[in-house]
DNA sequence: GATCAATGCTGATCTGGATCAGTCTAAATG
DNA sequence: CATTTAGACTGATCCAGATCAGCATTGATC
């Protein structure tokens, strides 16, 4: 795959106009290619040559567990998404990272970052404000759990992964495939299994939205955009913010 | 006051072991002092010359609006603390800020970060240490509101807060003196105010620790920190671990 | 010093979502 | 091909926390 149909820079070129420089710069970024399967956990800790990785293929988690035996995952990765960046600049990271499904990945390390980010300015601002994107999705989610019943959850979450997807031209005008489980959206959005399956049974029967057999379907994504209170602006746009 | 007794200094140098050179490299950052007065809104949005703040008294909240009117507080800024630091590199920050008390906050500009970050790694590194640490508590935050009951949220935000505040000298071992009122608790937890009440009585009859009058008093620190499930070890530490 | 707005506090009632205890299906495994 | 196993799905019951409807106290404002 050519570098300007990388998920990355496609993403990248949504935030920012890049050049074929900087579409050169970034393909030199790319070390090596690495697999991880399933339910094996990307481990960076006691590593010494830390480094990050950009997903190619693949759906991520970064979870945290706690004490009393449940689990919170914070965030999803999917292709076009940095792996561990913020565990390598600092070193923090007491959450786990595990593969969803299958998962392709190009390492990246920090100097070849830090280079990357002085030969090409627009880079650098396409990737900080993609960080800042990822930022805003946490605290989005953060809010969710604090405010929002459950069916507006799921909803805010469903329209949010779309979002996300299209940029990176993996969804197509009428949905998209999800491989989660709905035991893995329970941890994601502060619910039980059993009430994410009505939830999603709900939204089914409110002809609102199907997801069903790894497939996400919005029957009405005006209403359901209108019920989760989605912010379209965030994360809807169409041509680069900066030509 | 010296600016080896700020509180972002302190707060830095728990982080890292700062030289009087680093510091005064420190304190030539701070441009001019403004001053906030409560639930006057400091909005960045439409300034050209937008500047970060770092907080030297007071109290600040960072919150989000829902459109069914419902308000979740994301974080909290006390001395020490950056201000709409993120809202300056990037544009995000859809998000409100305003103060809960009365507010004293030094200006920075972007250049002169930058500059200081050249001149001073060891600064650097702190902040990006300092920075570190706000995001994982937003993400244990997270974890809290989607997995934890209201007495254990109670309790960690509790712990949380002096942690954060003993780190800048404005705790003591027995407690703290705390602004906040049942309402903004209920905000920041995703509770209602009557249940934050209850959840306070509760931790009080227990005698874990008593929230009155302003002030923050721990009966029964080990207790508390068992009943959180809080993690000393990320906030918990004394002497720089940066030497 | 009367009034009003915040804030703390309380009992009674209601409900969204958890928990328990399963069934059903399809895909993986011996 | 029989058997696990993971995941989707369901009904019955329970409970943590919301909501409603107040009262009490304090400090600010006229």
């Amino acid at each position: 795959m050519k570098i300007h149909d990388s998920p990355l820079a496609r993403k990248l070129g949504a935030f920012v106009a890049l050049s074929d420089t900087d579409l050169g710069v970034l393909s030199d970024l790319f070390v090596r290619r690495r697999r991880f399967a399933p339910q094996m956990e990307i481990v960076f800790e006691g590593q010494t040559d830390q480094s990050a990785f950009v997903v190619a293929s693949g759906w991520v988690c970064s979870y945290k567990l706690l004490a009393t035996g449940g689990r919170q995952i914070v965030d999803f990765q999917i292709p076009g998404d940095f792996l561990g960046l913020r565990s390598v600049l600092f070193r923090t990271s007491d959450h786990n990272i595990e593969p969803v499904t299958k998962v392709e990945a190009s390492e990246i390390t920090v100097s070849d970052l830090i280079k990357a980010f002085r030969d090409s300015p627009r880079l650098a601002t396409a990737m900080l404000w993609a960080a800042s994107r990822d930022e805003a999705m946490v605290v989005e989610h953060l809010v969710g759990l604090g405010r929002r019943d459950a069916v507006q959850r799921m909803a805010h979450f469903l329209l949010e992964l779309y979002a996300r997807l299209r940029l990176v031209g993996l969804a197509d005008r009428k949905g998209y495939s999800c491989p989660l489980t709905q035991y893995m959206l329970a941890d994601t959005l502060g619910l039980s299994a059993v009430h994410v399956n009505r939830v999603l049974r709900q939204l089914r029967d409110d002809g609102l939205c199907t997801f069903q057999k790894g497939r996400v379907v919005f029957d009405d994504y005006d209403g359901l955009v209108k019920l989760a209170g989605f912010d379209r602006a965030y994360l809807d746009h169409e041509g680069p913010l900066l030509a």
